[in-house]
Parts: structure tokens; sequence; C-alpha cells
DNA sequence: CTGAAAGCGCTTACAG
DNA sequence: CTGAAAGCGCTTACAG
């Protein structure tokens, strides 16, 4: 009815260690014992402090535990966004899931996460209680990873700064090689002879990683003739038009496209030259998204598994706030390729 | 270099009122006061405590704040799913545009929003040091908001409770009823003469309005003939189809789609009855997609401003946690029609 | 204007 | 097997 107003909502009326203390007649530290089980106290006394526990329906206080050096059970996440302009569907499509990914395993395991997504993320960082942070596509030389590593506040990352030179222990990352490697192995048995491959320049691990498999897997195929376009920032989709006229101008029968912002630009790009997708151009994205998936023609894709990276992500943070070593969590993900409409069929 | 393992990351090293204190060789307590701008202390006083706690970096803990009554700035956020397998991408569409925004204001007001959807949200009531909860889309007579309201948390909601009698001083909501009446409006104006409602019996607010706001349209327009027909949960495609294919033999002009995970079966049994969209079937979502976006043909949507609605729960969460009356935050969000090619043209 | 004391809710040595 | 004491980092009366 009334509304409790100013008061410490979330301890308003709990019952206390002492609550429990006064009740069984118990001292507080026995009764502290008897929860955590540490100390040898009789069946008899951990029975009736359980009850009484139970009875009063008491919680411990997680900001007294964490002064005793507990953990909170709350973890970070930080999605940084390299530049606003170039956000697009496919990209929140990826980090929305492996975000959701992330929040419910967390969840599940009880712990839970704090979205720290955005420009506050540094004044928040030494803190606010978690017990640890997940960083999801860190930059180059990320100041926020930096900052983390002087405050000593455990985190992990999605894909790895290039520009760090920290080993890749706590990198949780797509098999990036391999995956670029079946991509164009499929792109090359679809007739792929003169491709395209059209990306950014945002410095972020996975545009960087996606170019050099690119290029190694060009350098394999003398046959094949390999070509890049980097985008500056911000993004433009005319600009990325132009960059697709040319190419189809130029011959090109494959455009790899690891700029998802660009997708409609690129299908107008092709169609204003009169070519047809897949007949005379193949299109082939390095992330999938829902609008790759409901254009028509539907577009064929990477799925980078943003769910598998983001509960994985999370395994190797707890292992890292918990102290373990990282080898128990498998850190490469695996990845598929989602052949659809834009790409030919196999010759 | 060396990872800092199981010690508590989040206040490791970190300078403590006691080290100002030291160093500036005052007491504690006129640190405190200093910090705070409380007591009366003097100008030089304070400066050197700024100076020290500057040097040293210093920040308070924030569970000694808690401890003493202070927020943590921890915002609880929950989204409600009402059934996992009536889960699609439109809903998803509105909750991360709803959420984000939520997250980047929150942020942009130094609160920190932990992400609370899921199973594991009663755990965490009471527990959590949260100083305020937001819940997206309470399902009717909601535990969750029960739960809530006993242990005394001061929470929000996006859309009413539609079995509870509380008032709706902190709800967050579109204005369902104007949206409804310029919606259908508009497909009156584009011909709607028989149409067909198409709902679900997820329980909550969200199509419970609908349903009641084109109810009253309906009786207001006795030249249409309005029908309804509810889907059960869990959702199943094959059953939406044949409710569609049935519409569409009984001469249903307009299909008003309040269930978005049934996009495709619509578009799907419309074709099959050998109908077109717009001439034959107009079709309009009441929540706005990419997917509905990307379709061909673009399906006409409400776009009920997810953002928006963000937005205004953090604002109002505020206004509760702070202890301030509600009026000052305008509860009610308007919506928009994108008319796109699934309906006509205006006559 | 500044400091010593008590206490928020808990745990962990240390005595009995 | 159980309890009294000290202390995590802070603030807020209360004395000086």
């Amino acid at each position: 009815m009334a509304s409790s107003a100013a008061k410490d909502s979330a301890s308003r009326d709990r019952a206390t260690l002492r609550d429990i203390a006064l009740d069984t007649g118990l001292s507080m530290s026995t009764v502290s014992q008897a929860l955590r089980g540490a100390g040898r106290i009789s069946e008899a006394t951990r029975a009736r402090v359980a009850e009484a526990s139970a009875r009063l329906a008491y919680r411990a206080n997680v900001s007294a535990l964490h002064m005793r050096g507990a953990r909170t059970g709350l973890v970070g996440l930080v999605a940084t966004v390299p530049d606003s302009t170039s956000w697009s569907v496919g990209d929140l499509d990826f980090l929305v899931r492996c975000e959701r990914a992330f929040c419910d395993v967390a969840l599940g395991s009880d712990r839970y996460p704090v979205m720290l997504s955005g420009s506050s993320v540094s004044g928040a960082i030494g803190v606010l209680p978690v017990d640890g942070v997940a960083v999801i596509d860190p930059g180059p030389n990320d100041p926020l990873l930096r900052l983390l590593e002087e405050r000593g506040v455990a985190y992990v990352t999605l894909g790895r700064d290039v520009l760090s030179d920290a080993s890749d222990e706590w990198v949780v990352d797509n098999d990036k090689l391999g995956i670029t490697r079946v991509a164009l192995d499929g792109l090359y048995q679809r007739g792929m002879r003169r491709s395209l491959l059209l990306t950014a320049d945002t410095g972020q691990n996975y545009m960087t990683d996606v170019a050099q498999a690119y290029d190694a897997w060009g350098e394999a195929h003398p046959d094949v003739t390999t070509t890049t376009a980097v985008l500056p920032l911000p993004f433009d989709a005319a600009q990325a038009a132009r960059v697709v006229s040319d190419a189809c101008r130029d011959g090109v029968d494959t455009i790899y496209l690891a700029v998802e912002p660009a997708l409609t630009a690129v299908l107008d790009a092709v169609a204003a030259e009169g070519l047809s997708i897949p007949d005379d151009v193949q299109l082939l994205a390095t992330t999938d998204s829902t609008r790759a998936q409901s254009l028509v023609p539907a577009i064929s894709a990477v799925d980078l598994q943003p769910a598998a990276l983001g509960e994985r992500l999370f395994a190797l943070l707890e292992q890292r706030v918990s102290g373990a070593v990282p080898d128990a969590v498998e850190r490469l993900v695996a990845a598929d390729v989602r052949w659809r409409d834009s790409t030919r069929a196999l010759v």
C-alpha cells in the first residue's frame, strides 16, 4: 500500500545473524560457524540453527560478507563499442546473443551480471564490488584492460587486444583462422576466382584476424585473385557502395563481407551494376544476423556461435576469479558457415 | 604479469580511509567528514584531505558504505519470459532495445544495472544489494512482484500486473488504447472491413490490453467485422497457420498480429491460400522488429518505442528509490505506426 | 574545528 | 563443543 520511500530497500526488515542468535540462545559466532559448516559444531546445534535460519528467512548480508573478503557474486560485463556510427543490426545481433548467454549462464550459477557497456565503465572499475569483469571485443591497446590490470581486477576477454603482449590465457575466441579457411574453401568450390574482402578500420581483433586469415588463404591459392578494401570509420554507406561498384566493374565474383552495416549498401550496389546475386556475384558475411536470414536473397554467413562464446567467457571468468588455471575451459570456439541463397550451389 | 588469483580483486590494494588519515595525520572521522562535506571542517583541512584522497586514488568501499545505509548504485532489471517456446525475434527485439536503453541511461547516471532475467531471480531478491528493481512485463499475479513487496524492495514495472489491484503509480506503459485506435483507424482507412486479431494466451498485460482496445474499437465500428483468435501456449506455428487459413476462407481482409512469432507462419498461410499481401489481406504487427523491416513485403508494425520505455522505467525507478513522488515522470509513452508494404495505401 | 567511540553484519582466530 | 573479542571500512552522534 504505502510505499517504503527512501529506506534502503534491499535490507529492510531482514533477519540478521543476531536475530538467530537471540532466537536460538546461542552466540553469534556459534551461529555463524553452524551456518558455514566450518568449526566443529554439534549436529544438534547445527539443526537448531538451520531451523531458526529457515524460519526467520535468514540470508546473509552480502555487503557484510564482502567486507570479510567474500565474493559478492557480481560479475561485470563490458561490451566496448568501437564507434557508435559503425553499429548495426548484425553487430548488435552478435552482441545481444553473446551477452544474453553470458547473463543466463551466470544467473544459473548464482552469479549476477552487471552490464557495464558504455562510457562510464572506467569510473565503475575499482568501485563496484564485482568479483571480476568480462570484456567483449577489447579495442587495440584498450585502456580499460590496463586499468583492470592496474587495479588488480580479475578479468577475461572475448577476442584479444591486438596490440597487447599479454598471453591468450584468459581469452575466449573463435577459431577465426579455421573458419575463414572453411568459408573461403566453400566459396572456392562455389566458383570464387576473384574476390573482395570488405573490411573496416575498427582496429578490433575481429577485423584484424579475419583480414590476416584471408590473406593467408589467398597466398595459398594463386589461382584466385584476392583483394581487400578497408572502409574508414565512421561507416559511410555511399562509400561502401562505391567500393563495391568498382569491384563489380573489375570483375569481382565474390564479396567476403566483414562489415555487416554495409550489407544493404552492397546489395544495392551490386543490383545497380546490373548484376545478380549469387549468379554474378556471391556474397558471404562474416557474422550472422536476423537481417541476413530475412533478406532476399537470404545471405550466407558465418555463424560465430555468440551464445557459445558468451558461455565460455563466463566459465573462464569463473576460473580466473576462483584462482584456477585457465586450461579447464576450452577457449577456442568453432564456428559454422550457414550457406544460404547469396552463394551458389557447390560445383 | 603474474595473475592475482583468488584474492578479492575489486578491493585489492585499494587506499582506505585509514590510509588518508595516516597520510594527513588527521583522524578517520575528520577525513570522513571532510570527504562528505558534512560537518563543519575547515577549508584548509578539507583541501588537505582532498589532495591526499586524489593522490592515493581513494574510492570509498561500496560495501562498507552500504552497511552504513548508503545505496550501492546497483539496480536490478528483470525481464520475465512468459514461456520460452513463445519467444521470437520480435519480442527479443523489443526486449533488447528496452533493456539496452535502461542500461545506458542507468550507467549515464552512475547506476549499475544488474541483469536478473531468468529463473533464479527470486533467489536474488533480498540477497543482492540492489537499491531497487525494474520488472519488464510482469505476468498475471506475478509472484516476483509479491516477493518484492514483501521484502520491501523498491520496484517499478513496465506494464502492470493485470491481476494485481496495485495502483499504476509505479508503472510505465505504452498508451495502448490510443495506439490501437490509431492503428485500427489507419487500417480502416486502408479498407479493413473484416479483421482478425491474432493473440496468444500469455496473460501478460500487453496482450490483454491490446485485445481490450481492439474489442472497444470494434464495438464503435459496427461496419467492421472484428474477430479474435487466441493461440494457446506453447506457441505452435502449424496451429497459427491453420487459424489464418480458416480466416482467409472466411474472407478476412486484415490481420492484426499480436503474436510476433507467428509472423512467417501467417505469411506462408496467406500465400498458401493463394492470396496476396496487402492486396487481399493486410497485415499489421503490434510490435516492430528487424525482421518485420527486412521481410518482403516489409511488415507494417506498431513501434512501441522500447528505448523510450526503458529510459522512463529507469527514471521512475530512481524516483521510487529516492522516495520521491512518481508524478515527476511521464509514465505513458506514445507509440507510432510504421506503415510499410504489408498494408495498402490510404484510400 | 577535530577526535574517540560505537556500531552496521558478518567471520575468524583464540580461549575456555 | 561453544563464546568473547577483534576487525573488515566506513559514518554518525557525542565530547572536547
